[in-house]
DNA sequence: AACCAGGAGACAT
DNA sequence: ATGTCTCATGGT
């Protein structure tokens, strides 16, 4: 089954997911660092501590001291790690100068540079780079692993960097890129959240006629 | 009450 | 290059 295939069932099924849920390039960035191996929900309630102490600012987390800071993180997990993680990357993001000398680099530099951060990994930095800075970076996660390796698309032992390609080159002559890699993506977690989790939900999936693990759950 | 969630780095092999 | 540990809250 092609790329294009999944991608045309699981939008007729979902429909636009309209990502990623967040008002400013600034709390994508905030929320791709949280959100790492972390359910949205809670990635949410610590962003809104940072709302609540008008601390959703490069500035503001790069002058707040750590304990503060891991205090309004605590609720998404691993907060001693991302409060330095987060501080990382505001201090190197105010010593570019900010989102416009980023945006001018080339695809490939701006991910080099973003990867560069210590705690910014290979999904983190395409996260922000696909939806901060609008580039055509296809994100791999947990999700797309699996989801593609029970349609035996993928191997599943796969290196993020293999995968990434296989989805960029197989969709390397789509138009509007970019929108496409976004919706996809998002497409991908709506849809692992639902049916596609460790334990299989196969009851009403719109994949399931090509999916092997509907025979753990028949539906 | 285990298991899981929109990973990454340090370290050893 | 590849495998194992650690980090931690909140929902199911």
């Amino acid at each position: 089954m092609r790329l294009q295939t999944v991608y045309r069932r699981l939008f007729d099924h979902y429909g636009p997911q309209q990502w990623w849920p967040a008002e400013t390039p600034f709390e994508v960035m905030v929320g791709a660092v949280l959100s790492q191996n972390t359910a949205w929900g809670n990635v949410e309630r610590a962003i809104a501590n940072l709302k609540a102490a008008s601390a959703l600012t490069p500035e503001a987390i790069a002058q707040v001291d750590h304990d503060t800071l891991a205090a309004w993180l605590r609720p998404s997990g691993y907060f001693n790690i991302k409060a330095k993680r987060l501080k990382n990357y505001c201090h190197w993001y105010l010593a570019q100068g900010g989102f416009a000398p980023l945006d001018a680099l080339s695809d490939k530099a701006l991910r080099h540079a973003v990867l560069s951060v210590n705690g910014v990994g290979p999904e983190t930095a395409d996260d922000i780079l696909l939806y901060a800075f609008q580039r055509p970076v296809f994100v791999i996660d947990a999700y797309t692993r699996r989801i593609f390796s029970r349609l035996g698309l993928i191997a599943q032992e796969s290196g993020y960097e293999t995968l990434r390609r296989h989805f960029e080159a197989g969709l390397q002559r789509e138009p509007r890129r970019v929108a496409l890699f976004n919706e996809y993506h998002a497409l991908i977690v709506s849809h692992a959240k639902e049916h596609c989790r460790v334990t299989p939900r196969c009851n009403g999936c719109p994949l399931r006629r090509d999916c092997p693990a509907r025979a753990v759950e028949p539906g």
